[in-house]
DNA sequence: CCCCAGGCACAGC
DNA sequence: GCTGTGCATGGG
């Protein structure tokens, strides 16, 4: 919840002792918490939601096997981060984080996701573009505000179908999705990723960059990405999260 | 006050 | 195809 993926921009910690989240859907809020046996538990009537967020059907022991076979530095991040799960959110609201994300830091991406959410959900792209330039503004986007505003009109416009790309393979829905200004290789991985469940993908950020480069002795975007495919293949999206959180403890 | 941030678009090779 | 550069602005 806490790990640069969409909920930790989109849902709040609560202030009691124990590990607990929540987050407002509409009229009624949502919330989930770890008990002390490990177990998830959700707020009544909302189970299902949880375990399709914390992709429930992921079986993390096996997928550690898999990916950190003859690699020290991947079972070194699971350690440290083991439990620690992909998430699965929705498409847009997966969209609207990363194109806030780019060349920023994740205090400044939270406040800014949280600027655009209304009753606890992202607003709707045509509910982007009617907000008033002022208003806009005050969310302190910076120059991504022209990326937000130009991919909500594709989205709105129908120039650009979104749930579509469900149809698609990973490959093709990747530069499809970097059809939309502010989308490049690493945004478009990211929503793949944390936005359609595509665990295959690998987003490539300075972290994992550096991580790839010191640890593993890769350097180009080419070569990470090859390197990823051939070493993690269908799972490199998991190595990628692991990567991620150990490069930003060790690597600062 | 300075440095950097879950990168991208664009220009120039 | 690859490399360098500017970018708006907040957080640490």
């Amino acid at each position: 919840m806490e790990s640069g993926q969409p909920p930790h921009f989109l849902w709040n910690r609560g202030d009691e002792e124990g590990r607990h989240y929540w987050r407002r859907l509409g009229e009624e809020k949502i919330s989930i918490r770890q008990n002390a046996a490990g177990e998830m538990q959700a707020s009544p009537g909302h189970a299902k939601h949880a375990s399709k967020l914390l992709r429930a059907g992921d079986d993390l022991e096996k997928i550690y096997s898999t990916i950190a076979a003859e690699d020290a530095v991947m079972a070194r991040a699971i350690e440290k981060f083991r439990g620690m799960r992909l998430t699965k959110s929705g498409e847009w609201e997966t969209l609207v984080s990363f194109l806030c994300s780019q060349n920023s830091n994740m205090a400044r991406i939270r406040n800014n996701v949280q600027m655009l959410l209304r009753d606890g959900s992202v607003l709707a792209p045509e509910e982007i573009l009617q907000l008033p330039p002022m208003q806009l503004k005050k969310i302190n986007l910076g120059y991504r505000e022209q990326y937000l505003l130009a991919s909500a009109a594709m989205v709105a416009g129908g120039e650009f179908d979104l749930p579509g790309l469900h149809g698609l393979s990973c490959e093709d829905a990747r530069a499809e999705l970097q059809r939309l200004p502010g989308v490049g290789p690493k945004v478009a991985d990211c929503v793949l990723l944390y936005g359609f469940g595509r665990l295959e993908a690998f987003p490539n950020d300075v972290w994992v960059g550096r991580a790839m480069q010191k640890w593993y002795g890769v350097a180009t975007p080419r070569q990470v990405k090859e390197f990823a495919e051939r070493k993690w293949g269908v799972l490199a999206g998991y190595a990628q999260q692991y990567l991620f959180m150990l490069a930003r403890e060790k690597l600062r």
